[in-house]
DNA sequence: GTCTATACAACGATAGAC
DNA sequence: GTCTATCGTTGTATAGAC
């Protein structure tokens, strides 16, 4: 599987991901028309995204964000309860995403070593997807209180943890040699992360998510 | 060189980085005493990127900030211009120890490949005693406004060249193989990041700087 | 459901006494 | 040099008309 493929599959799995968020917090949200809802959610989501990852979550205030969706700041509160819960519900919304994209069992191959390259393919390509997404949550995720912190440690944990147990499992099988898998898997992730963090390096380059997947590929393969 | 001799060095060369701020910024630090502003201004510094780290610069207040430091809010404002000058005088100061130190040709080994992992080591060694400091950096740099945001470019390009260069070097010398050293600089960094970005992990699971730049060794040299 | 107008709190910054 | 008190602005959030 391809970008181009992962792309299209994800664009249909998940007609509206606004949809989610919709249904999901239809106790705090005072629109009720989903026809209505979800594409002015899209709008203070996307924009949120947008004005965020320039500069901070603390840095955009709300006028700035009713004057750049259109949509009038007592409006703005019939979709959010507050700014710190819009804060947390997207970062909610990336930890699901990861969750339900790269943990699918289903769709993991059963070789260890497949399943390793499988769940750095998947990852990159969804981070892809939703660069905006994960940039924010990367760089927000410690304005998180107590509860909320630990989530975000869990989260960073859960990749690296589906990781090492490939490379735990690889080299139980003798397909690999591996002594300290964590430490191995703990040197993947931020491999993983830069395609992210750093987009306007990669496209200044012209390289291309395949392209970074090959190279990282290649890169990890050479160790093992 | 280990990071007991890179550290006890590093503490005697540079005997108050907060001297030198004050040098550097006479002309808009009121205090004109070294005496009185030179632990002023540390109080001021690590108190900044202690609150900062925890919730971002922008959730910094200077109210916070005058009670965790003890020093009253009039009085800061005779240490700093504004808020946003604090701002870029910490990140000025990152990228000044970067260039000083990683940057040091009297240091660098002549050897290419040799000077690959010296220059990979001293990055290690210097963001472990300036962990909050390239933290900071890193998390804020996007605040900054046009000119600085391209400073803050320059300077994660600068140490990428310096791996790439060596790379160039070496491969050309026959020392190693290496298709594409800029791609290759490209993973590396990402790699020594991780060490100042997320030291939580490394210090829940007891990995030492020394321990961890030997790992990043190993596995950059299988590559090679 | 969406708007304008406004309440109220928090913040950066300054004035002026000591 | 350092303090307290305060100004003026900006920001989150709500009220109430349409």
């Amino acid at each position: 599987m391809n970008f181009q493929d992962f792309k299209i599959q994800f664009e249909t799995d998940t007609p509206q991901i606004y949809r989610t968020v919709f249904e999901e917090n239809s106790d705090l949200i005072k629109v009720k028309k989903a026809k209505v809802a979800v594409p002015n959610l899209e709008k203070i989501f996307t924009t949120t995204l947008k004005i965020s990852n320039r500069s901070g979550f603390k840095g955009m205030n709300l006028r700035d964000l009713s004057a750049e969706t259109g949509i009038s700041l007592g409006a703005i509160y019939s979709y959010i309860e507050s700014k710190d819960r819009l804060l947390s519900m997207i970062i909610q919304q990336v930890m699901a995403s990861i969750r339900v994209v790269i943990g699918d069992r289903d769709k993991q191959p059963d070789n260890p070593v497949d399943r390793l390259f499988w769940i750095m393919c998947t990852h990159l390509y969804l981070s892809e997807v939703m660069q905006e997404w994960f940039f924010f949550a990367f760089m927000e995720a410690r304005s998180f209180k107590t509860e909320g912190r630990n989530d975000a440690i869990e989260s960073e944990l859960f990749t690296e943890k589906l990781l090492a147990d490939c490379l735990k499992e690889a080299a139980c099988a003798g397909q690999i040699e591996c002594v300290d898998p964590e430490a191995f898997a703990a040197m993947i992730k931020p491999l993983l992360q830069d395609w992210y963090l750093k987009p306007w390096k990669y496209k200044r380059r012209g390289v291309t998510v395949d392209e970074y997947f090959t190279r990282v590929e290649k890169f990890i393969r050479a160790s093992l």
